[in-house]
RNA sequence: GGAGACUUGUCCGAGUGGUUGAAGGAGCACGCCUGGAAAGUGUGUAUACCCGAAAGGGUAUCAAGGGUUCGAAUCCCUUAGUCUCCGCCA
């Protein structure tokens, strides 16, 4: 979430910014920094009270001490009556605090300055174009098609397991997925990111760290019986093992990596969008995490822009990076670049990663931080994106990859998967 | 799941109602010592909020939350976690 200091040092343009990402609430803004007035004041007149009877209090040991029972006795009396407007205030203080984090959490993060406006997709700011359209041959089919043809995953056989959108992977349809996702792996360790593995549910903390909760609620499975959430995303559990700590300077930046399958209900979505593997309600995504100085967060984000440029173009698809328009973003996001690839039959893009710097939204909830040179504690700042989202690289690979005679495996995959083509 | 023990600062560890934010040790930082290092030695070493230009001061925090009390790390309750034994089990 946002500073409180900076919202009260910063009204204007926090309002300004808020406004390029297309948040109606502006009031809110101002309604925090009122509350904000009456909970320093509120505090103040606390930590007053306390103190008097943090004195007293002492001052009755002492005399009890020496002996003086009827000298302590009259001050107790004298405690009694603080204790009154202590208890009223720290009542108070606390609906206060309670009110103003409500609102607080309600605030999405402040784009960047390189963000643009608007409100729907189309207003995303295509960075790059790049690839090659992919050749197909006459008879070329979706791959919901090609599913079937070459027996790689079985829909129906997920509705009798599960529900819709629970896909069961089969064959060689398995056996590319575990293919993508070491292969994915590999590259990212090779570029200092640590592989973990993480827990696939997590507790409310761990959910409202990362901001999923309260904004995306009703789009995370939810275990009522032991309050766990399933993982949306990995970004989750990951991010969130820094969570409450204190990092030394010297160990930023902290690089992470995870596969991990990703849970979302996905209500409301319908159509075409939902056909074959283009919205599934479980799928599996390999993740990277870093923890930075401030100072370094949008170099860094440059830098996890590239490594996923370079892992999507080492699969040979065409491409396409946006930079997503204030509309169009993540509620705990500064700024977010979209990957699309090009899926040749349905001839539609594909988000297939979304790489974000939240800058301290995330990690002043989290309360992640490192001691500067000086000593002093700062947040620092997280950022995290996909690389990649399997099931709709896999829907490019089979579009774009199908011929007459099966589907060619791209080059870098095959000693993972084992073969040159599906046949 | 049942029974019991436990949860203190970066770590180890003392502390069963009274100036305890917390002894002692280790670690770490800086200084002295040294040709350099080790050893030795001195000083410092939690977080958040509030007041203050600053120096500094106040409040809260000994797993979390609540209670008893003038006063709680210390007593009571709830929850979570760790360990041991039993049960179950991949």
């Amino acid at each position: 979430m946002l500073q409180l200091a900076f919202i009260r040092q910063n009204r204007d343009l926090v309002v300004e910014r808020l406004g390029v990402k297309n948040f109606k609430e502006t009031n809110l803004v101002d309604e925090i920094i009122a509350l904000d007035e009456q909970r320093r004041k509120t505090q103040q007149e606390n930590d007053e009270i306390s103190s008097r009877i943090n004195m007293a209090s002492k001052e009755i040991g002492m005399l009890m001490g020496k002996g003086e029972k009827d000298a302590a006795e009259q001050k107790k009396t004298e405690v009694t009556a603080y204790k009154e407007s202590s208890k009223q205030l720290t009542d108070k203080l606390n609906t206060i605090e309670q009110q103003l984090n409500d609102l607080l959490v309600r605030l999405p993060n402040l784009p960047s300055a390189l963000v643009p406006k608007g409100l729907t997709p189309e207003d995303n700011l295509i960075i790059k174009v790049s690839g090659d359209e992919p050749v197909l041959h006459a008879n070329a089919v979706p791959h919901w098609d090609l599913i079937k043809q070459y027996d790689l995953v079985n829909f129906e056989l997920g509705v009798k397991l599960t529900g819709s959108g629970f896909p069961v992977y089969k064959g060689k349809g398995a056996k590319l997925q575990r293919a993508m996702a070491q292969y994915f792996l590999e590259l990212n360790t090779n570029a200092g990111y640590t592989e973990y593995l993480p827990p696939y549910m997590v507790n409310e903390a761990s959910a409202f760290g990362t901001g999923q909760l309260p904004d995306k609620e009703g789009q995370m499975y939810y275990m009522p019986e032991d309050k766990f959430y399933m993982i949306p995303t990995s970004e989750v559990p990951v991010t969130n093992i820094y969570r409450d700590e204190i990092i030394k300077e010297i160990d930023l930046p902290i690089k992470m990596t995870a596969y991990t399958p990703c849970f979302r209900r996905e209500a409301g979505s319908f159509g075409a969008d939902v056909r074959g593997l283009n919205r599934v309600h479980q799928f599996d995504k390999v993740e990277i995490v870093q923890i930075v100085h401030p100072d370094k967060s949008y170099e860094a984000l440059d830098a996890m822009v590239a490594h996923v440029e370079k892992l999507i173009q080492s699969l040979g698809l065409k491409y396409r990076i946006l930079r997503l328009c204030g509309g169009d973003m993540g509620f705990a996001s500064a700024i977010t670049y979209d990957f699309e690839v090009w899926s040749g039959a349905q001839k539609k893009w594909l988000e297939c990663s979304s790489v974000s710097n939240f800058e301290t939204y995330q990690s002043n909830r989290m309360k992640i931080r490192f001691k500067d040179e000086k000593g002093k504690s700062q947040l620092v700042h997280t950022l995290n994106g996909s690389s990649l989202a399997l099931p709709r690289i896999m829907a490019s690979l089979l579009e774009n990859n199908q011929t007459e005679n099966g589907i060619i495996i791209p080059f870098v995959l095959q000693p993972y998967f084992g073969a040159v083509s599906i046949n």
